[in-house]
DNA sequence: TAGGCAAGTGGAACCAGGTTCCGCTAACCA
DNA sequence: TGGTTAGCGGAACCTGGTTCCACTTGCCTA
């Protein structure tokens, strides 16, 4: 494996103090904008926030995609260490299956515009996309592997599909008439398999 | 009843001969730009394949929503008269609102970016959101109700939100790797009810 | 400690798409 | 046929994303 940045290493520590300094900087104004106007809040309010010029958010982070992925990584990184715990710690691996997809929509519903920003085909989220799929993927994957070897799940459901039904039916929680969380539910709900055909 | 229009009846037409043409050509234009770019295709674009300018357009259709609106009336029209049929030709009500909520899934899937307009939080799509909900919730109420009083689905969940789940589940086909198709069923799979507790 | 220089910055300028506005055109009526 | 005015076209404006580059400043070396 390659380092991608080099380490806190001898050579050089790379960036100026003033460019450090910043990043941290818009990274606060950015999570704090994007809590009071959803994460499509327009990129000259995080400059004002942060003090900076539109550009410096340009260089730092050069797609949105990059600063949302920025902000919420820990969150991801959370949910995705999640799965294999919650696999060991549950009674079924449909029961973990469900409890890994409740975190995963308490962190979609909880973040304004994150879910439709997952999903939107605007190439600015590309990354974003990516990204999640890349730490989310094969989480899920494993989770539902897990469940259909117990042969309590239906077949046919990728993990993809499931992340991204998922993932669509937490778009517009905040709308009171509509309950994200029952949704998916039902979703979850819908891929146990009825009757188990052969014990075996 | 009042008539929203006028009939063509005596008392002055009313519009003139050039702008009734301008609207059937509006019409014609869009259906064919929805189809090959969307809903979101620009409205310059419009204007341009109508062979009239953008004032045009926003006089006839004052914003988006009704110029989509205008476009899939008689699809949608045909969708919530399709409700009370499959109610009396189905076997169980859960069959017909299965059945229904096929009929929305095939009408939304085709029209690229419908879905995602449709649970838009954009005050753009505001009337688009407000006609499907007047025209469609009643009809998929009636049909929730009836499953319900069978006993055939788990109770609390709203026709609004079964409406909003299903057209955010629909948000992404296109790609090749999501079935809408399939999440819709596993959605309306896990409305039913698993063991009747009570006959009665 | 000063000087040089490249990393980093700010924000004006540019682009795209939606929306408004108004002078002009041409239907329709008397 | 001429007057009235509905309706038209499209330039202009607005918002928000993105680029670019002259200027500033941190850091390194002499």
């Amino acid at each position: 494996m390659v380092d991608i940045d080099g380490e806190p290493d001898r050579p050089t520590p790379r960036k100026r103090a003033d460019a450090r300094r910043n990043e941290a900087t818009l990274l606060a104004a950015a999570a704090s904008a994007f809590v009071t106007s959803g994460v499509d809040v327009p990129v000259r309010d995080i400059a004002t926030r942060a003090g900076v010029g539109v550009g410096t958010i340009y260089r730092h982070f050069p797609t949105r995609a990059d600063l949302i992925v920025a902000v919420y990584r820990h969150q991801v990184e959370a949910c995705a260490e999640a799965g294999p715990t919650l696999l060991a710690e549950s009674d079924t691996p449909h029961a973990a299956l469900a409890r890994w997809i409740n975190l995963f929509v308490d962190f979609l519903v909880t973040k304004h515009g994150l879910a439709e920003a997952l999903q939107s085909d605007n190439a600015a989220f590309e990354a974003l996309h990516a990204y999640f799929l890349d730490r989310l993927l094969p989480v899920c994957a494993h989770l539902l592997d897990a469940a259909a070897a117990a042969g309590e799940i239906r077949p046919g459901v990728t993990a993809f599909e499931l992340l991204r039904g998922v993932g669509n039916l937490c778009i517009g929680a905040g709308e009171p008439r509509y309950d994200a969380r029952r949704m998916v539910e039902l979703l979850v709900a819908g891929l146990r398999q009825h009757q188990v055909t052969e014990p075996r």
